[in-house]
DNA sequence: AGTCACCTGATT
DNA sequence: AATCAGGTGACT
């Protein structure tokens, strides 16, 4: 489920519940969801003061007390949450941490795709630079998008949702942005307009910067994705459905075994 | 650059 | 029963 927007939400309720909170213990309830694997491993955050969260592309970076790092990846339905007493999770917690006041931190995964790694700070700055310019960074500018695209003979969308390239678009607002800038998803990454190129980067953060904010609006019941993605969506998942531009069917192609929505009349090649 | 594997649940 | 799912990494 989670995009960039979605975990940003995430990691903004986890600060305001469990920053600088204590873990008692940690108990894991599906070996394969934490690295290294064993309760050994995970368990060193046992005693420790979760001293800030933060986020880098799609992934949730804790940083514990004595320079323990948790690293961790939602994938597809993964989420991360706090609740008020350990007898409430819900049948998916595949992690949960119980913290020294009572309340617990959960992660939740019904597919158990993501992961929770146990890392150090080394592993965190290798990850920092394998990946691309946050998109609603200030370093993420026209002139960087340019830089990404040039020469690339690959089509956009994929190179956009590639996150050495840029970090934290998925398939969703991948979509949603070439609908924006009108420009076809199978296009050659190269081969974009200088011009649509600006429209690209601005819609890229037009559309990031909106869903952050509803994102975070609509994840405030814990255990519950956000229905964001129904909200200001264009094109994604509505194949059928008409172009709110120029009424023509929005249509559903296959890419890098990915869904992919446009309108082939906005989006001309 | 494309395909599959990782998993489970929802939908057709 | 088959297909689909908002991500990523390991293959070819």
């Amino acid at each position: 489920m989670p995009e960039l927007p979605e975990v940003d939400a995430v990691v903004r309720r986890l600060r305001e519940a469990a920053e600088k909170a204590r873990v008692e213990s940690v108990v894991v309830e599906r070996a394969g969801t934490v690295a290294p694997q064993g309760m050994e491993e995970i368990g060193v955050v046992a005693g420790r003061r979760m001293e800030r969260v933060w986020r880098r592309a799609k992934y949730i970076l804790m940083e514990f007390s004595g320079g323990v790092y948790l690293r961790v990846h939602l994938r597809m339905t993964g989420n991360l949450y706090v609740l008020p007493d350990w007898r409430l999770r819900p049948v998916g917690a595949r992690v949960w941490w119980r913290l020294s006041d009572g309340r617990v931190m959960i992660y939740e995964d019904p597919r158990a795709l993501g992961r929770v790694h146990v890392v150090g700070w080394e592993e965190i700055e290798a990850l920092d630079r394998e990946l691309g310019p946050e998109p609603l960074g200030e370093e993420f500018t026209v002139g960087v998008l340019r830089e990404i695209l040039r020469g690339v003979k690959a089509p956009v969308k994929p190179v956009l949702m590639d996150q050495r390239r840029v970090a934290g678009i998925g398939n969703i607002y991948a979509s949603e942005a070439l609908w924006w800038a009108r420009i076809h998803p199978g296009r050659p990454a190269g081969e974009v307009a200088a011009g649509k190129v600006k429209v690209l980067h601005g819609a890229i953060r037009k559309v990031l910067e909106h869903a952050v904010g509803s994102a975070y609006a609509e994840y405030t019941q814990p255990g519950k994705m956000a229905e964001s993605e129904s909200f200001g969506v264009e094109v994604y998942g509505r194949e059928g459905e008409r172009c709110s531009r120029c009424g023509t069917g929005v249509e559903r192609m296959v890419q890098g075994g990915r869904s992919t929505f446009y309108c082939r009349r906005c989006q001309a090649w």
